[in-house]
DNA sequence: GGACGGTGAAACTTCAGGTTGCCTC
DNA sequence: GAAGTTTCACCGTCC
C-alpha cells in the first residue's frame, strides 16, 4: 500500500489524521484515554472544520435539549455536533450517546472522539481507528493498555457494509522507541490470556450462595468438587487455595446467617460429581436464600443488615439509606474526592452524623478515602432529592449526568435489595422508608412533591409546577379548575390527571371538522 | 500610591467502563 | 506521564 503523507494542520496527531479522513469523505473513531481528552480532541478538531449544514444544526439543537437543563457539556458536545464531530463516554446522558451513535451510523456525524466505551458492546465501525495505547493506570501512572483492548479498538476500522476494502487502525507513537515498542506488544503480539472471573471474592461468594440455595451442590465437598471442573478450577490448579478459599466464605456465610451447616443427613446428593454422604449437609436460611434470588453479593447483603439494624436504633432519613447504598462494593468506582472538596465533606460529615448507619472508620485506615467517596456520593444524591439539576451535580461533584444517572441506578437496585431483607427480617418501620428514599431518588423531588409525583406523567418539572401553583396533593388536583390545571401543564395532560384522580371530565367538541380533536397544544 | 487587570510561568490536580430485581405503596 | 486548572508574581495602566 502506497503511504500519502498526512498534512500537519495542527500539532496533534490524532486531530490531523482525523481532518484528513474527513477530507476524504470518510468516517474516523478517535480513541482517548481520558475523558477529558475525549471533550478536548473533539472541541479541537470542531475547530478545524467550516462547514455547518442544517442537518447538523438540528442534531446540535436535538442533544442540547436532551436534559431540561442543559450542562456545560451538553453544550460543549451540541458545539462539536454542528461541526460533525463528537465525544463519547459514559458520562454523556444516555439519550445523548444513543444519538451521537445512531447519527455516526448515518454518516453525519464523521468523528468520534471517545474513550473505550465504544470498543466494547457498540458496534460502530469507522474508516479509521486513530488510538492512543497509554493509559493512566492508578498504581504505575501512565502505563500501555491491554493488548485486548488494542485488538477491540481496532477491530472496529473498516465498514464492509459500507463498502470498504479494508480500514485503518493508527497508533499514536511519541518516538522511535514507542514504535518499536507498540510493534512488539500490540501489532506483532497475541492477546492477552483470559482469567476467570470466579477468582474475584465478590463473584466467588456470590455463587458459593447461589449454588446452595438451589441445591445444586449441598456439602463442602460437593462446592470444591463443582469449582474443581470449572474454567477457575482448570486454571488455578492449586486445589488447596481454593479449598482454604471456599472454607472461608462458607464460614462467613454461616456466621452471617446465610447458611447453616452440621446437619448430618443421609441425604444422597443430586449431584453426580461427589459422595456427599459422608459430608456435612449445609443448607441456606430463608434469610440466605433470599439473599441469592436477589442477586446481592453476601458480603454486601451483610453490610446492608448491619446498618438496618442500625437503623431500627436511631432516627434515620433518606440520607441513612442513600448512604448506605452508597457504601457498597456495587456502587464502586466512586467519583473522586477532589483535593478541595475534602473540607467541604468532612464539615458536612461532622453535621450528617447522626443520620449515618454506616459508621466511619478511623481516618488513618485505609478505607477513609472510600467512606469519603461514598459520603460525597451521598451528598450528591441528597442534593439531587432536594431538586438540584444535573448541571448543579456536575458542578459541585463533578459527576457527569450519564453517571449520575447509573449511579441512581445501582442504588435503586441495592435499595430494592434492602428494602426484600428488611421485610424478611421484619423491620417493617424501615420498609416504608427504604420505599421512600428510592421514590424520591428515583424521580429527584423534595417529600412534599412525593403525592404529585405519584401520577403518571409528571415528574420533579411538573409536580414543582403544580405545587407553586397551590396544587400540593391528590386532593388539590381533583378540586383544582380544569382550565387552570391546563394553563400549567396543557390540555391534554390536565384531562388525563383529572382521570387519574378519578374525575374524569368529559371533553366538549368545539363544533369542529370530525375527527378533529379540540385539544390545545401547549 | 493604590487598585485593578492582563499575562505567563509554576504548582497543583486529576485521570475508562457498567449487569443483576420487582411491579409495590 | 500529560493535560487541564488554579495560583501567584509581575508589570503596566488608570484614577
Amino acid at each position: 500500500m502506497k503511504l500519502v503523507p498526512i498534512p500537519e494542520v495542527t500539532d496533534i496527531s490524532a486531530i490531523n489524521i482525523a481532518i484528513d479522513t474527513v477530507k476524504n469523505s470518510k468516517q474516523a473513531l478517535v480513541f482517548c484515554n481520558t475523558r477529558r481528552s475525549a471533550e478536548s480532541t473533539a472541541e479541537k478538531t470542531a475547530h478545524q472544520i467550516k462547514t455547518e449544514n442544517k442537518e447538523l444544526e438540528e442534531l446540535s439543537d436535538k442533544i442540547l435539549k436532551v436534559l431540561s437543563s442543559p450542562t456545560k457539556q451538553c453544550r460543549r458536545l451540541a458545539l462539536c455536533i454542528k461541526k460533525g464531530t463528537a465525544f463519547h463516554h459514559a458520562g454523556l446522558a444516555a439519550k445523548q450517546r444513543e444519538l451521537v451513535e445512531d447519527n455516526f451510523r448515518k454518516g453525519l456525524i464523521k468523528i468520534i472522539c471517545s474513550t473505550p466505551t465504544l470498543s466494547f458492546g457498540v458496534n460502530l465501525p469507522a474508516f479509521r481507528a486513530i488510538i492512543d495505547l497509554k493509559r493512566y493506570g492508578g498504581r504505575w501512572g501512565l502505563d500501555w493498555i491491554p493488548a485486548l483492548e488494542y485488538h477491540q479498538m481496532a477491530g472496529r476500522a473498516g465498514r464492509p457494509d459500507f463498502n470498504d476494502e479494508f480500514g485503518e487502525a493508527i497508533c499514536i507513537a511519541g518516538n522511535q522507541n514507542d514504535v518499536d515498542e507498540i510493534l512488539e506488544r500490540f501489532i506483532n503480539a497475541p492477546p492477552e490470556n483470559i482469567y476467570s472471573k470466579l477468582a474475584v471474592e465478590p463473584v466467588l461468594r456470590t455463587y458459593c450462595l447461589s449454588l446452595i440455595a438451589t441445591g445444586f451442590t449441598k456439602s463442602r465437598q460437593d462446592l470444591i468438587s463443582f469449582f474443581e471442573k470449572t474454567f477457575y478450577g482448570k486454571q488455578y490448579g492449586d486445589m488447596v487455595e481454593i479449598e482454604n478459599k471456599i472454607d472461608k466464605i462458607l464460614n462467613y456465610l454461616e456466621e452471617w446467617g446465610f447458611t447453616k451447616s452440621g446437619v448430618k443427613d443421609d441425604f444422597v446428593s443430586a449431584n453426580q460429581y461427589t459422595n456427599s454422604e459422608a459430608d456435612e449437609k449445609i443448607e441456606t436460611t430463608p434469610l440466605g436464600e433470599r439473599v441469592s434470588q436477589l442477586y446481592l453479593d453476601p458480603f454486601t447483603a451483610h453490610q446492608i443488615i448491619t446498618s438496618l439494624r442500625r437503623a431500627t436504633q436511631k432516627m434515620t432519613t433518606e440520607l441513612s439509606f442513600s448512604q448506605m447504598a452508597s457504601s457498597t462494593l456495587e456502587l464502586r468506582p466512586l467519583s473522586s474526592v477532589r483535593v478541595r472538596e475534602v473540607e467541604k465533606i468532612e464539615a458536612e460529615l461532622t453535621e450528617l452524623s447522626s443520620e449515618l448507619i454506616v459508621f466511619e472508620p478511623s481516618i488513618f485506615e485505609p478505607e477513609y478515602d472510600e467512606f469519603l467517596k461514598s459520603i460525597k456520593l451521598s451528598l450528591a444524591f441528597r442534593d439531587w432529592m432536594d431538586e438540584k439539576n444535573e448541571d448543579y451535580i456536575m458542578e459541585e461533584y463533578n459527576i457527569a449526568p450519564g453517571e449520575f444517572h447509573l449511579k441512581r441506578d445501582l442504588a435503586d437496585w441495592i435499595l430494592y435489595g434492602s428494602e426484600e431483607l428488611a421485610k424478611i427480617l421484619n423491620f417493617n418501620e424501615l420498609v416504608a422508608k427504604i420505599r421512600k428514599t428510592r421514590f424520591r431518588l428515583d424521580k429527584g423531588i423534595k417529600e412534599e412533591l412525593v403525592p404529585l409525583a405519584r401520577l403518571k406523567n409528571v415528574g420533579r418539572v411538573r409536580a414543582r409546577k403544580l405545587f407553586r401553583n397551590g396544587i400540593k396533593d391528590l386532593g388539590d388536583v381533583k378540586k383544582a379548575d380544569i382550565s387552570t390545571l391546563s394553563q400549567l401543564i396543557g390540555r391534554s395532560l390536565a384531562l388525563d390527571l383529572k382521570k387519574q384522580v378519578g374525575k374524569e371530565v368529559k371533553e366538549v367538541p368545539k363544533g369542529k371538522r370530525k375527527g378533529q380533536t379540540s385539544i390545545e397544544k401547549y
